[in-house]
DNA sequence: TCGGCATCTGCAATCGATTGTGCCTATCGG
DNA sequence: CCGATAGGCACAATCGATTGCAGATGCCGA
């Protein structure tokens, strides 16, 4: 900047004001300094605004993997998100800085709030971090959170209807005449715990005892859920349905059953969880809880701006609905 | 961090060299003020240490759509690349800056490297920019590119066989006794120029000529490759196999013909280009040529590291094969 | 001719860190 | 007992921008 004033035969601060469209530099002015710094190539080190501006235009959306350090951020679930999340933010012009915390340690997210190195934040799934991001949340309004709404919670969430989705799967299941229906899922996380619950209250309200053995641990990729529907085949526990927390665990579900040559929907009937573009692609088709989350996202980016104008916004829980295919 | 020397009784240049793990601070004192940072929940602000330090320790993934201003970034194929790449990177501890760039102007590209957002750059698709990519890469050593290798290039390149690649897929297609061959495809990206090369070289060799109505221009969305088809179809122009320039192109295809009643792969062969999970989930089960794209993610990251140690880098061309599947 | 006012423009402080240079204080050997 | 040496530490310059404040300039009317 300092070539550019000796070029234009001006100070410093004139070339900050014209380049910023400050009214107290006139317009011929300012088109001449605006010229000089494009013939030579110059634009403003952000390093530099940063630092005086205190504003980065850049948010941050973070994906804490408290429960399973080794998820990776090439999980479709994910980058679905993160992609329609990516779009909302980069037409408003602001930066889209990815961060993973691998092993959250406490404090985490105050710290990476006060490194100063984004202006708001989206936080992807709460893991186990609720009273980290809660802890957060009181000192710094520009932070949204996709997931579960928890009790005690401070922070803005938006997320899908885990409970309702979760009972309206089963009871689908339910009508299609199914009794031993297997859940499959990663408790551990918020999110999965009310699909549980949603998956127990439509057993109950159907009459039907919630059988433990029936309630299988599987990780958000699809080899557990494989080796979790593998175990029960194996161990000649009998089921006749299966609702998958996810369509990643869903698809393979649907891959054990394939090769242990159990037909479906004949035999069993699946049904999954998020409706990714992979569920109307599976064989068979795959009926599933359709989550928008193109809307999700828009709602999650319009919240955070709200936030970083100084306003604060409510939780919202967006409505999900089941997309029959060929699985049920 | 004054608050923190204060705190320590030590001047700032102190707490800079304990939190730096200075050896010029004797062990006992930089544990103290590391504690007493931890106490009070101070962190390095990245403004000021970026600025002094001259590092982001981040990398830019930037998305040039000078062809098609309308792509977005939740596209499947850079979704994928883009998750193999972010997980490479955060693995080496550094932060994943997105940029997408709607509609290029000249010099966007040594602009943003100016700006100093990040340490350095991956491209991803040349898209109409090479041009811009090489004046900017004559310049600025850490940048590399996920595309095709162009004639005077100065970048450093990483990408599949597309000649190669192209080619198999149509001779995949006459092996299955396909004449009348349709090749969709946006052929104004390099990458796409020479997949059509590959297939003008294959129909060469099969001494068949090519039929300036079969091959049809279809972007990277899957609905304009299914206007593409049903437009064949109604205009009665006779095809027995499809060549899709990506899988995306395919499914908006193989869509087509199920809507038109064509039966695949009976009437019509289907093969696709990249391998992207969707493909397998198809149905039918989509054929196409496999590209490598978490190999080909951890080349780009592995040159662009080197890059930043100033070390030079050749372009790596990936070989790509062909799966199988039911399409064909 | 001069005062007053509006319009520009520059000085210098500031954001928060890093680091070369040099001062101070022990410690040790002679 | 004194000087050399090394180990710790602080001072102050610096990275590249922004902005409040004050000074300079020009124009107007009286």
């Amino acid at each position: 900047m300092t070539d550019i004033a000796r070029l234009a035969g001006v100070s410093t601060s004139t070339v900050s004001r014209a380049l910023a469209e400050s009214p107290l530099i006139p317009a011929t002015t300012r088109r001449q300094i605006q010229q000089i710094a494009i013939d030579h190539g110059y634009v403003i080190d952000q390093r530099g605004q940063r630092l005086r501006s205190n504003r980065t235009r850049t948010i941050c959306v973070a994906i804490p993997l408290g429960h399973e350090a080794d998820q990776l951020i090439s999980d479709p679930f994910f980058l679905q998100l993160f992609g329609h999340l990516a779009d909302e933010i980069s037409a408003r012009h602001y930066d889209v800085l990815l961060s993973r915390v691998p092993a959250p340690t406490p404090g985490w997210l105050s710290r990476h709030v006060q490194s100063q190195k984004a202006d708001g934040y989206i936080i992807v799934g709460q893991s186990n971090q609720h009273e980290e991001i809660n802890a957060a949340a009181r000192a710094f309004l520009p932070l949204v959170v996709w997931g579960a709404h928890l009790p005690e919670q401070v922070y803005c969430s938006v997320g899908s209807d885990n409970v309702g989705g979760a009972r309206a799967a089963v009871d689908a299941l339910l009508q299609a005449g199914r009794r031993r229906i297997v859940f499959l899922g990663a408790t551990a996380l918020p999110e999965i715990q009310m699909r549980l619950r949603g998956y127990t209250n439509a057993l109950e309200r159907a009459g039907i005892e919630v059988d433990p053995d029936l309630v299988q641990p599987a990780h958000f990729t699809g080899d557990t859920a494989l080796a979790a529907v593998q175990g029960l085949i194996a161990r000649g526990i009998a089921f006749d349905g299966i609702f998958a927390a996810s369509d990643v665990i869903a698809l393979g579900a649907l891959r054990a059953l394939q090769t242990s040559g159990v037909s479906v929907p004949r035999d069993v009937s699946v049904i999954g969880f998020d409706d990714l573009d992979l569920a109307e692609h599976a064989h068979p088709r795959l009926t599933t809880v359709h989550q928008d989350l193109k809307h999700g996202a828009a709602a999650l980016v319009e919240f955070l701006f709200r936030r970083l104008d100084g306003e604060e916004t409510p939780s919202a829980t967006l409505p999900v609905r089941i997309v029959t295919r060929d699985s049920i």
